[in-house]
DNA sequence: TATGCACCCTGTAGCAACTACAGGGTCAAG
DNA sequence: CTTGACCCTGTAGTTGCTACAGGGTGCATA
């Protein structure tokens, strides 16, 4: 491919990304569409791999798809001001906040169920027993 | 219904359910086909609701629907150790446990990206720039 | 020159674990 | 005898990819 041009999977291997999840990015909107080789393969340029990039951090911190989408929409209106964005971090923050206490919460069930187990049969398992109660 | 058996949707409120997901349950064998009425309605017993009880504290606590059907085979296996059933639990513990890092690792990311924001305009966004550096 | 191999293309189906219809049947009350 | 709440089956949608199948491209090597 041209020295100044990258193709998909050397894309793929920069952003630690899979081809499929890169054209699937495309299908949806996330990437815009490369131009096309006489081969018809992508060619992408440099600022292909700062979109990705950026997708792929925000994939990271768990924004989803749609947030993902709205970041990119706001990045590229320079003049507005960041509250927006602001805005959609904070209730990421908010999610992952609620997600730890929930996963806290269910660790200590979890760890109580298990520090009673008296390694018997499962006739007498309070493993079994704690799930099915009556 | 009749008196001594609960219909879908009376079992769905009872244990707090989709009537859609208790047939989604039925269709993937996690729960046995329950006889019918004449009217051909799903009519179940006691041994439903344990079963579905059972089936959402195992949900609840995060197990998979494989790990739910492993330890509802081991419940009937009331002769055997229940060093299996520890080890479902154990297994699923340690998956929370790697979640819980996880999270924590990517709250503080965020706080600290969200502790940048000197609410400016996007051409100056910190948490912009935090996601597409070069 | 042939041919092998890595890579690319499109399109579709699959994963978990549900959820949401569409298009019908059943049943008790008014 | 009709209304409305409930039930039935079957299929498609959700999120975010991932995995083919069945082909084309492009470069190096025998």
């Amino acid at each position: 491919m041209a020295t100044d041009s990258l193709s998909i999977g050397d894309l793929a291997r920069t952003t630690d990304t899979k081809v499929e999840t890169i054209r699937y990015y495309e299908r949806t909107g996330l990437l815009p569409p490369p131009p096309r080789t006489s081969g018809n393969y992508r060619a992408y340029g440099g600022e292909h791999l700062a979109r990705l990039s950026f997708v792929r951090r925000a994939r990271d911190l768990g924004f989803s798809i749609e947030q993902v989408r709205a970041l990119l929409g706001l990045a590229d209106q320079q003049h507005l001001s960041c509250e927006a964005v602001d805005t959609i971090a904070r209730e990421r923050l908010a999610e992952v906040d609620r997600k730890l206490a929930d996963l806290a919460a269910l660790r200590r069930e979890l760890a109580s169920l298990i520090g009673q187990c008296r390694h018997g049969t499962i006739a007498e398992c309070r493993i079994i027993e704690a799930l099915a109660p009556g």
